[in-house]
DNA sequence: TTAGATATATACATTAGTGTCAGTAGTGAG
DNA sequence: CTCACTACTGACACTAATGTATATATCTAA
C-alpha cells in the first residue's frame, strides 16, 4: 500500500478568514516585524508563523514579497493622508499647536510610519510621489490652511507662506526623526521618556506658533 | 590527464592593496550602495563588483556581511564623533547657528550619515549606545557649551539646560529628516532644492538663536 | 634572491528564503 | 444537501546570497 500521501496524521485545524481579514492580519504582523527587527526581519515564513497560517498564504493574498510590501506602504500612506484630511476639516486655530504635532507624533510612532516611511525613502532616493500621493501639496494645502486662519483670509505673501510651510516641514521631519532616533539621543530614562517627548513637544510647539503668528522677518 | 585547476586561462591581473585601503575601498562601495539602493543593496557580490574583487576578499577583511556592517556604523559614527568633537573646540560663538546647521546636513546628507542611522535605528531599536559613543552625552556637552557661551560661564538652571538641548536634539532631528524626506516634501523642483534647502536652513538657525538666546520663557 | 606573510582568486558547499503546484477544507448560495 | 468558490496547506523547486577551502600572486624584508 503507498504510503497515504494526503491526510497524514491530525493536522491543525483550519481557520478561515475573510480575504480582507487575512489581509489586514498579515499587514498587521508585517509591520510588527518591521517595528521590532527592520527592513530584514520582513520574510514570509516568519510572518505566517506569527499570523498562524503557512507562508503561500500570504502569496496568495499578495501575490509576492514585494506586493504585500507595496501594500503596507499603500496602507500607511493612506493612513497618512487621511489623517492630513481629518486635520484639514477640523480646522480650529487655537489648538493647532501641540495637539497637531502630538497627533503626528502619534502616527510616526504608534502607527510605525516613521519606519515604514524611512524604508522605503532608503529604497527609492529618488522617488517623487507614492502610492499616488503628493507629498508637498498636503504640505502646501496645510501651509495655506494655516495662512489664511492666521490673516483672516486675508491674501498672504509668497514669503509668508513659505515660512509657514518651513514651519509645517520642520515638524514633520522633527517627529519623523523623533520617532526614529528620539530614544538614542534622550538622556532621560524610559520612565521619564513619555514626559520629557511631551515637554518637548510643547516646546517645539510654541516655537513654531510664535514664529509663524508674528509676521516679524528677521 | 586531469584538467588543470590551477591556472586556467589568463585572470585579470591582481591588484594588491594594503589592508587598510582595501577595508576602505570595500567600505566606501557598501556606502554608495546603501545610499543608492538601501540595505537590501549591501550584497557582498555587488560590492565586490564595484571595488574589482572578487567577494571573498571582502569576507578576508571583515570575516562576515555582519562584520562589514559593523565597520560600516563605526565608521559613520565615529566620523560624526569627531566632527562633534571638532565644533567643540572651535568654540565661536557668533557663527554657531547657521554655520553648525550647515555642517550637520553636510554630514547627515553627503556623508550618508542620516541613511546609515536611520538604518541601525530600524535594526537595534532598543539600543542605548553604539560603538561605545553615547550620544546623550555628546548632546550634553555641546549643549552646556552654548550655555557657558550665552550667559558667559554663570551658573544656568536646569531648565535653561534642558531647553538648549532640546534645540540642539531638534536641529539633529530636522537634518536628519531633511536628509532623508526632503526631497520628498519638497515642492521646488531640482534647481531650486539646494537654495530652498539653504533658506529652510538659514530660518531654522535664526528660530533657534533666538529662542535659545532669549531666556524668556512663556 | 629567497622566504614569509598576506591580499586575492577560483571553485564549491550550504542555507535560507521566495515562489509554484496540486490538493484539502471551510463557507455561503441555490 | 450539494455545489461552487476560494482561503488555505504541505511538499518541493529554484535562486541567490553567504560562507569555506585551497591555491596563487604580490609585496616586504632579510
Amino acid at each position: 500500500m503507498p504510503e497515504q500521501k494526503k491526510p497524514v496524521g491530525a493536522s491543525a485545524p483550519r481557520r478561515r478568514r475573510s480575504a480582507e481579514v487575512a489581509r489586514r492580519e498579515i499587514l498587521d504582523a508585517a509591520q510588527r516585524r518591521l517595528d521590532e527587527g527592520g527592513p530584514d526581519a520582513i520574510r514570509l515564513q516568519e510572518i505566517a508563523r506569527d499570523v498562524g497560517i503557512a507562508h503561500p498564504t500570504i502569496l496568495h493574498h499578495f501575490g509576492s514579497r514585494d506586493g504585500l510590501i507595496q501594500a503596507l506602504d499603500a496602507r500607511a500612506i493612506h493612513a497618512l493622508s487621511d489623517d492630513v484630511s481629518a486635520m484639514l476639516q477640523g480646522r480650529r486655530a487655537q489648538d493647532s499647536g501641540i495637539e497637531l504635532l502630538e497627533r503626528l507624533a502619534h502616527t510616526m510612532n504608534d502607527l510605525g510610519l516613521a519606519r515604514l516611511i524611512a524604508w522605503w525613502a532608503m529604497r527609492e532616493p529618488n522617488a517623487r510621489a507614492l502610492e499616488g500621493i503628493d507629498p508637498p501639496a498636503l504640505v502646501r494645502n496645510i501651509s495655506q490652511l494655516i495662512c489664511s486662519q492666521i490673516e483672516g483670509d486675508e491674501a498672504h505673501s509668497t514669503e509668508r507662506e513659505e515660512v509657514v510651510s518651513f514651519g509645517v516641514r520642520l515638524a514633520v521631519m522633527a517627529m519623523f526623526g523623533e520617532a526614529l532616533i528620539g530614544d538614542i539621543m534622550s538622556p532621560a530614562g524610559a520612565e521619564q521618556r513619555d514626559a520629557e517627548r511631551h515637554r518637548f513637544r510643547a516646546w517645539l510647539s510654541d516655537l513654531l506658533v510664535e514664529k509663524i503668528a508674528d509676521p516679524r522677518d528677521d
